[in-house]
DNA sequence: TTGAAAGCGTTACCAG
DNA sequence: CTGGTAACGCTTTCAA
């Protein structure tokens, strides 16, 4: 790899001047500058980041954290994320904590290690809110409210709401609502969505809880749920996983959807679209949540003036075919 | 944050002294040892891998490139790669290139930029055998064959041929076969493959080409199927997103499954299992193969000695309920 | 067994 | 407008 001093010495200059025309910054006349970009372009120079950010004590480089990639609804939130970041030139160290406090401070730990200018976060762990506080970095938190951090999320109240709503008017009269990880932020807030809007009506609604979200486990909680409750005519699911694979399960019995039960689920994960009946279910702007953490962490970053630093995206009732039509 | 040099001090020792107990290398007293140990315990202090990455040449940084994490076969890659190389003490820079040569020599270039010891890709452009040649890196292609270079894959010729088989054995007298994406190696292998084992029996099988593996496109090529091929009773869908979007609009058209049509995926992504019918599919091990490929890579790294530089992990059949029974 | 100092590739300050 | 040089935080000779 050439170096900034290979290309003064091809310029015949000195490599503080290389480094000027590299920032675009001091003054260099133009036959200079000509010089050394061709110099540049000779040798296919580009700069060690590196050294850079050692001397600037701060990199091109973000830190992304998230729960578990294999779950659906998280790429999504890393693409958009992956994708704002990029179009600003930086770039994305990536960590799956798996919940797991040791591995999530560890990331923390090659983070900063690593001189990141800022971090985003998708976990839920509060507990280390300290933690964050003494980190001092710029920091948002994504798909989780908080009062502490900037954050971005989805109103996860509405959702359980809506979804709950909407199952009562099409005519749900004994609903199962199930709860999420008891740690899953936004998952609670969707449950208690569901469970205002439920207390306010006369339908029965049993709940069932559930703790994770994983596919091989989705099978088991859907089993579960029409042994525990046979006559169950709606289902609020925690997520979509889970709702797809309770669908699946009342297919298996021999219901008819959405005639013997309906079924809401949550996210609108991409193959939510393509179940067999497609998947209802309260859709959350995974990816434009991505982007939105990455655009206010660049700012915060930037430390731009009177910035929003919580946004609120809006949920959004996606009504398919395992919900009653009118 | 705290340098060597404050834990130097505070432990009344050289800098030279607290790298050494730092790298557990040359002669330290164990008095001193221990007063060293003390004083990094006392300030919280761990060491900046920016400025030992700079001074080595080279960090614990691993450069991961994919064509897009939001397709969901990647994601269980990407967390194999993950897992094997943080348990090894490296860290991952990630990077979607969208099958887009620019972008993916953007991230290369970031990846040398900041001294990545090693770089794992998923993507598909031979063209840059070349790019790659003069990269000077440890690089290990992941889900693609090649000579040239260290790879771990699957067997995808002999996953479209398992395929092929397995519908014909099941009684399917007039076969699509949808080939996928023309510059997407490892879905050309596995088309191939079923070509080959169909030319060997008399059963017909038009070929229907396809561009994409999204999800918003996968319901286009499904209706395009069953239009132009009304009477098919058995598809060899490019992978599990084209077949579950199949069975769905194959259901959609009030087919039976698998009595008037079968169909048969491919990779066994997770959601496949929570089909209704559950998706019949051939299945790469994409976990363990990340898993794989990062410790080749590792072991590249540490340049060891006789290793096997090119892993192919098996295909195997995952029989469920889109295809017929016996 | 320990310390001083050079050097990794940059940037930024100070002179000229 | 340009060059010399200290500094960023660490590792590794080389001497002592």
């Amino acid at each position: 790899m050439a170096t900034i001093k290979d290309v003064a010495s091809e310029a015949g200059v000195s490599v503080a001047t290389v480094s000027r025309v590299l920032n675009d910054n001091g003054y260099v006349g133009a036959e200079t500058r000509k010089k050394v970009m061709t110099a540049i372009e000779k040798l296919n120079y580009s700069p060690n980041e590196v050294a850079r950010s050692l001397y600037k004590r701060e990199s091109r480089l973000i830190g992304l954290l998230l729960p578990d990639i294999t779950n659906p609804y998280f790429p999504q939130l890393a693409r958009g994320v992956e994708d704002e970041v990029s179009e600003a030139g930086f770039r994305l160290l990536l960590g799956n904590s798996d919940e797991n406090i040791q591995k999530e401070l560890d990331y923390i730990q090659t983070f900063v290690q690593n001189n990141v200018v800022g971090m985003i976060s998708a976990t839920n762990h509060v507990e280390h809110d300290q933690l964050y506080s003494e980190l001092n970095l710029p920091l948002v938190l994504l798909d989780r409210t908080t009062d502490n951090y900037p954050a971005v999320y989805a109103d996860g109240r509405k959702g359980g709401r809506l979804a709950a709503k909407t199952l009562v008017e099409k005519g749900a009269k004994r609903i199962t609502v199930m709860k999420g990880p008891a740690h899953v932020k936004p998952a609670q807030d969707r449950f208690r969505g569901a469970v205002e809007y439920l207390s306010g009506t006369d339908v029965d609604f049993p709940v069932m809880s559930t703790t994770s979200f994983s596919f091989e486990d989705a099978k088991g909680w859907a089993e579960e749920l029409f042994a525990t409750y046979p006559d169950t005519d709606g289902v609020i699911a925690s997520n979509d996983i889970v709702g797809i694979a309770i669908l699946h399960e009342a297919l298996r019995l021999g219901k008819k959807i959405p005639e013997d039960v309906q079924i809401i689920g949550y996210d609108d994960i991409p193959q939510s679209s393509l179940s067999y009946p497609a998947l209802s279910t309260i859709r959350q702007p995974a990816y434009e949540m991505g982007r939105q953490a990455a655009a206010l962490l660049i700012k915060l970053i930037k430390k731009e003036k009177d910035i929003e630093t919580t946004v609120q995206l809006p949920v959004e009732l996606i009504q398919r075919n395992t919900t009653r039509k009118g």
